[in-house]
This record gives C-alpha cells, sequence and structure tokens, in this order.
DNA sequence: TACATTACTAACCTTCGAGTCATTAACCAG
DNA sequence: CTGGTTAATGACTCGAAGGTTAGTAATGTA
C-alpha cells in the first residue's frame, strides 16, 4: 500500500495463455492493414488485444515474426482451400479458372486479409526479409496453382499450349490491381467512382477463357 | 589545430546558394524513389546532395515541404507538356488518345518519377496531408485531362456519349498498375517475366479507342 | 492457509530521426 | 587587409519505438 501502488488502479490481470495468441494476430491484421508494416507500433497491436507490450514479445519474439505468424493464419491456409477446389473440380478448365477468380475475390479480395497483399506490395523494398518470405511461401504457391489449372486446360486439350508464366500474369495482375485500388486509391479519393469487382472479374475472366479456349467451330 | 580538428578533415565549404535547391530536390527525389517517404531520411537527402542535414532546412522548412517541392519539380511541370500536345493536335480524338497514353509512359511511366506516384499509393494511408495535396495538385489535373479528351472525341461525333468517370478510370488504371508493378515486385522478383510496358499500353489503348469509337460501317 | 509456478506488467534501455541553433568560414565592399 | 554579412555546419534536444527484465499477482496444489 506504498504511495506508488495507487498509480496503477486498473488491474484487471487476466491469465489467458490459450487465447492470447489468437487477438494478438487479430490485432496485428487490423493494425497492418490499416497503416501498413512500419508504420504500425508493436505497443499499439498489444493494446488492441488488451495486453502490455511485454506480453506481445512473450508470444512473438519480434515484429517480424508477427508479422510471418499474420501471414501464415490468414494467407496460406486460405490457400489451401482453392487447392481442394482444384482437385475436386469436375467441369471444364475454363469455368475452373472463373470459379477460381471469383473464390479467390469472395473469399479473400473482399476481405481485410487482402491488406497484407497491399502491404507487401508497398513495403516489399524497404522489407526485404519479408519480401522473401512471402515470394516463397504465398506467391510461388498461387502461382503454381494457377499454372496447375492452366496446365489441365492444355492436358485436356481445351486450351492453346501458349506460354505459362506469362499467362498466369494476365490471370493474376488484375485481381492484386483490385486490391491495390481498394486500399489505396479507394479510401483516399472517395470521389472516384468505385469499381464494382466481382462484375469486372467475371467479365475479365470471360475474355481471358475465351482468348485462351482451342477454336472448335470458328 | 586541437586535436579535435584533426577529426574534420575535409572542411570543403561551398557557398553555392543557387546551385543547392536543385540538386537537393534531385537528390530526394531519388531517395524517395528508392525507400519511400517514411523510410527515407533527410539526413540521407543531405549526404547525397553533398551538404549536411542543417543546410538542407536552411532551403526547405520541413520534410513534408521538401516532398511537395519534388512533386512540384518532377510532375506538375510534366503535366503541363501534356496539356500542350492536347492544345496542338489537330487529328482523331483516338489517335490523341493513344499518342498520350504513350507519351505519357515515356516522358513519366518510364521515368524515375514515377516512383513518386508508386510511393503516394504506398503511403497514402499514413500521409494524409500529402495524399490530399497529391489528390488536388496532380491526379485531379490529370483526370481533367483525360477527361477533356474523351469530351473532345464526344463533341466531334468520334466517340460514344459513355460515362466520363469510368472511361477515365480505364484509360488510367492499367498505367498505375503498370508503374506500381514496376516499383514493387519488378525489383523484387526477377524471375517472373517482364512486362513490355510500350507493348501492353499500345495494345490497351488499341482495344479501349475500338471500344469507344462509334462504329461506321458494322 | 501456505507455497510454487508462471502469465503478465511497467519501467527501463537503447537506438534513431526530425528539427534547432550557436558557431564558423567563405565571400564581398571599402 | 579588415570587417560585415550570411551560407553552411555539426552538435544538440526531444520524442518515439523496438526490445528487455525485475518484479507482481493470478492460479493450482496440499
Amino acid at each position: 500500500m506504498t504511495a506508488l501502488s495507487d498509480l496503477t488502479l486498473p488491474h484487471k490481470r487476466e491469465r489467458r495463455k490459450e487465447a492470447r495468441p489468437g487477438e494478438l494476430l487479430e490485432a496485428a491484421l487490423d493494425l497492418f492493414v490499416e497503416k501498413g508494416f512500419a508504420a504500425t507500433r508493436v505497443e499499439e497491436v498489444a493494446l488492441r488485444a488488451g495486453v502490455s507490450k511485454g506480453t506481445l514479445f512473450l508470444y512473438f519474439p519480434t515484429k517480424d515474426e508477427l508479422f510471418k505468424a499474420v501471414v501464415r493464419e490468414n494467407l496460406i491456409k486460405q490457400q489451401n482451400e482453392g487447392a481442394e477446389i482444384i482437385a475436386r473440380f469436375e467441369g471444364s478448365s475454363g469455368e475452373l479458372l472463373k470459379l477460381l477468380m471469383l473464390e479467390w475475390w469472395r473469399r479473400y479480395g473482399a476481405t481485410k486479409a487482402s491488406g497484407i497483399s497491399k502491404l507487401i506490395m508497398s513495403e516489399a523494398n524497404n522489407f526485404p526479409d519479408l519480401a522473401r518470405f512471402f515470394q516463397e511461401e504465398v506467391i510461388a504457391p498461387g502461382h503454381a496453382m494457377v499454372r496447375a489449372v492452366l496446365q489441365r486446360g492444355i492436358d485436356r486439350q481445351e486450351f492453346h499450349a501458349i506460354d505459362l508464366d506469362l499467362a498466369v500474369h494476365s490471370v493474376i495482375t488484375p485481381l492484386l490491381f483490385l486490391i491495390m485500388w481498394k486500399h489505396s486509391m479507394g479510401p483516399c479519393c472517395p470521389q472516384t467512382a468505385q469499381i464494382d469487382p466481382e462484375a469486372f472479374i467475371s467479365q475479365h475472366a470471360q475474355l481471358l477463357v475465351r482468348g485462351l479456349t482451342l477454336s472448335e467451330s470458328p
């Protein structure tokens, strides 16, 4: 009961070892998406999760590792769902491609988590370690998935035997642009007309598939 | 001749009031493009320009004002050239649009200065003052220019009377994506195939103009 | 109630960067 | 050569943020 102890009144010190990591990851996702990696303060993350900064470092050794955990939690899990869709699908490769692109938007692009991709594009140059991590654990597998779908189309004699790497970019870049737009210019310039993402993706996929498909009866 | 004075050997203290601002702006452009706004240290800018940090603050009151000066020096000047092209041009609006897009790439997109646009897209959320400045002094006039060209096409009965705001975005977004790509994923992921910007712009402009043009003989 | 364990905290350390200012030296006028 | 003006410097302050740690309190066990 010293004079000092009077200064630390709200001592709601709870012990919830199981729940902490998840709560910290959620707070970190929010703030990373909102402010970027460099501009997010680990103490803010901790406070939003309802703990002190010291507690955060109890669960994640560095800010970098916190970020990597956020990526693993939100992106890599979701990629596996994509792989399952591909494995189960039975229809034409064109339909599969369109389905994948739209599902990708609904499950990822339209969610908060897509801010991570914007963040990486924005800060790749300043955090080469994180960029390499993202390249290896997210981009490369993602490319491989799209590539596999295209290869499927070629193997089944639905698609032209085009250059796969170029085609992968034709699929991916408009999706990435939508994300970039949504997370940078969107919030900043409300007066500019907003794009309807699903309509745009649908039309773009249509164009792509038509360009890829072997002409049966021209 | 104290012992201390030995530590400060290269005392080439030159007085060049006229040349400093330009040299500082050039150094600032380099570093802002290379590392982003937040990650660039004003002292680095000063050293690259061959002066001390104190000298930089002699010419630019804050880091923000330094950035604004860089934008004025490199973007706004160049926009005026675009306005002159429009004023002088005598051919069809479709040709004018394609010319503008290609010239925009050659004079801006392909240069170092285009990194400023990437920087703004990346850091807009963290520096609302700079984002608003950029919106008002660069984006709005740019949109107006494109809009004017499209309006010219409509007035001369070359183009459909489409929604101008949407069409402006159809013109601008691929160009912005090229810049984003060049300054973020480009340097980071050398293994991915590089896009040929001029070929891409040329083809995209072709598609756009065909979509815009009133059909004479279908 | 007494004690051991440990999740948690708050104060602390260190580094770094924007902006300031007293001092210094280059240049010019007479 | 001399003295006044001012461009330029670099050491300084102030605050912010990543990471550390000694100590505290919540919990389980007996």
